[in-house]
RNA sequence: GCCGGUGUAGCUCAGUGGCAGAGCAAUCCCCUCGUAAGGGAUAGGUCAGGAGUUCAAGUCUCCUCACCGGCUCCA
């Protein structure tokens, strides 16, 4: 299955091969595919090439294209493809991979031939639209033991109109990175230098965000039939030994705090083993089932220093998350409702589009492989019944259990994975949990652990990023700016701000000795939602002259008015103002 | 962790071996101002950290840390 513009972007990494070829010696090929935004070629090179040298590259693909040179395919013989390629050894590998039976092909374009599944553009003066965007190291083959090649990536399209449209998606991406908006909006910093890489500040804006959004969390979660719990952050290792974590996951755990002679304490990675010693404190009865207890809990694990990546990738994260003990006859019940739930508190944030994926066993994992099959078919029975469609990730379960991750599409159309549900009949056991069963006999219950936002950082960026920094009025870290016009203005504005953040708005006052239009210029910057104007009219008045981002100047309305018209918008959480 | 790049004032960045710079922000002064940046002055630096080469290092070399683009891994 080969799209045009597929074709396009593969013949375009041949050309970029052909062009690399002719500018350095002893040059080993790797793969070169289309990807979803472009294409790549790996390389292995005889010396370091940095960005600088992407123009060279791109100079000689435009002589190529230039060249007019037709693609041509021809079917080789296996052995004397072996005997052609005998100088490439990443080539030799895939020509050996190939099935028996299985064509093996050549392409040449010019002087440039490569081993080749095709197809192909019919010539390299149809590759004219392209970029060299950057370039990456990358494991031969995707795995860590294999050598590492050079990767070019580019991006190709067939129109002119079309690169363009492309390479400025690329720069509003940019210009909404949460790392960029973090600083100009004052929302968050890491000082990896400093304080330790990977952890996160919370400034008083983005808490102001953060506050909102855990607000409404809480709100919804005892609406829907859940109990909120606390935990320590550390617990004996003990805890974690009879989890699993500490064979199973250990590599992504904090070293243990030995505290007093041998007693060893372990930052939580994750909250599981907390919510369960709370479980086990006392009796329950399958009359008080489901249980649904849910916590904000911050969790600590080691990531490798190159994975770290703003909020999106961090070390010390918040994971929104819920433990839900039931029988297994009530599993299927849960799981629609928490898929029901997930979709409906998402939706607030402007998030209608999902991609869906089941994760199954992975190799490093506990439990017996029936209860691994009871725990996917209880999720695929939930995902089924409520029709959503979803993709099988092989492999990609967590150590306890296969899972139901959700992903978001932001106003972008990227995907970001949040949400994540996860069923568990293995750590039940290891910590040989009960309850009583109807007919008096002691059962295991099941466990699904859940998360809505996944991490709240990540959320938070992903929101950040959604936006654009342009949160909606519920959202806003500051929801209002008061300008006063000159100073004589100030008490009427400081009174005023005072009134609505009594109301429970978030509302600035610009005390600052500047005219009006730089004030308003500093307010845009901010991308605060309203401003409101206060010169000697609207003070004789009791009136406001508003403005509305993005929209400028909205008329004049009584104070009161302004405030009411805030509340009630603020309460809707609707975001229809901004996308 | 791996490949490549980067690290200079609070922020954005210039400075390729010879006196450490600009704009914005900050502070002070002038202007007292009506809807997208008024003017002037002052202050602000262990040039990420360490070692080395050199008469001389922000600049060249090595090590460490962090950050950026990817790879592997992942909420």
């Amino acid at each position: 299955m080969n799209t045009e513009l597929e074709k396009l972007r593969h013949s375009a990494s041949h050309v970029m091969a052909h062009a690399v070829m002719r500018l350095f010696d002893n040059v080993k090929l790797g793969i070169g595919p289309s990807t979803e935004d472009g294409f790549y070629y790996d390389f292995e090179l005889p010396e370091k090439i940095s960005e600088e040298d992407l123009k060279r590259i791109a100079g000689e693909m435009e002589k190529i294209s230039a060249g007019n040179l037709p693609f041509k395919k021809e079917v080789l013989k296996k052995e004397d493809a072996l005997k052609e390629f005998k100088d490439q050894p990443y080539k030799l590998q895939l020509i050996n991979e190939i099935p028996e039976g299985e064509e093996v092909s050549v392409y040449t374009s010019g002087e440039f031939r490569d081993l080749c599944r095709g197809p192909h553009m019919e010539k390299t003066s149809d590759i004219k639209n392209f970029k060299l965007t950057h370039i990456a190291g990358a494991y031969w083959k995707g795995s860590e033991t294999n050598p590492m090649l050079t990767r070019i990536y580019g991006t190709a399209f067939f129109s002119e109109e079309e690169l363009d449209d492309h390479l400025k998606r690329i720069e509003l991406a940019k210009e909404r990175d949460h790392r960029k908006l973090g600083k100009e909006l004052d929302l968050f910093s890491i000082h990896g230098q400093e304080a330790g890489a990977g952890l996160v500040y919370w400034h008083g804006k983005g808490s102001a965000v953060r506050r909102v959004i855990e607000n409404f969390w809480i709100e919804r979660h005892l609406q829907n039939g859940y109990e909120l719990v606390n935990i320590p952050h550390i617990a004996r290792s003990n805890l974690w030994k009879t989890s699993g974590h500490l064979d199973f996951y250990r590599e992504n755990m904090f070293p243990a705090m030995d505290i007093e002679q041998g007693e060893e304490y372990i930052l939580k990675p994750m909250n599981c083993p907390g919510h369960i010693i709370v479980y086990k404190n006392t009796v329950h009865s399958y009359r008080e089932f489901p249980i649904r207890w849910a916590e904000m809990g911050t969790v600590y694990r080691y990531e490798k220093p190159g994975v770290l990546h703003g909020l999106m990738r961090v070390r010390g994260f918040t994971q929104d998350d819920a433990h839900i003990f039931c029988r297994p006859c009530q599993l299927d019940g849960e799981i629609e409702s928490i898929l029901r739930f997930t979709v409906d508190m998402l939706s607030t944030f402007g998030f209608s589009k999902y991609e869906v994926f089941l994760s199954t066993r992975p190799e490093k994992h506990v439990g017996t492989d029936e209860n691994w099959e009871r725990a996917q078919d209880a999720l695929k029975k939930g995902l089924e019944k409520i029709s959503l469609d979803y993709k099988i990730d092989p492999g990609e379960g967590v150590f306890y259990g296969p899972k139901i991750d959700i992903k978001i599409k932001d106003s972008l159309q990227r995907l970001w994975q949040c949400s994540t549900i996860q069923v568990d009949f293995n750590v039940p056991e290891k910590f040989k949990l009960e309850y009583s069963a109807p007919d008096g006999s002691r059962k295991q219950p099941v466990m699904i652990h859940r998360a809505v936002f996944g991490s709240l950082e990540r959320f938070f960026a992903v929101l950040t990023e959604h936006y654009g920094g342009r949160f909606p009025l519920w959202l806003a870290p500051v929801q209002a700016e008061i300008i006063p016009i000159g100073e004589k203005h100030f008490d009427y504005c400081i009174r005023l701000k005072e009134q609505m953040i009594k109301e429970g708005l978030r509302v600035e006052v610009n005390l600052k000795e500047e005219k009006l239009g730089k004030k308003i210029w500093l307010s845009r910057k901010k991308l605060v939602p309203y401003m409101a104007v206060a010169g000697d009219r609207e003070v004789a008045e009791g009136t406001l002259s508003v403005r509305k981002l993005g929209e400028g100047e909205a008329g004049t309305v009584s104070k009161e008015t302004f405030l009411k018209n805030l509340l009630r918008e603020a309460a809707s959480r609707s975001d229809s103002s901004v996308l």
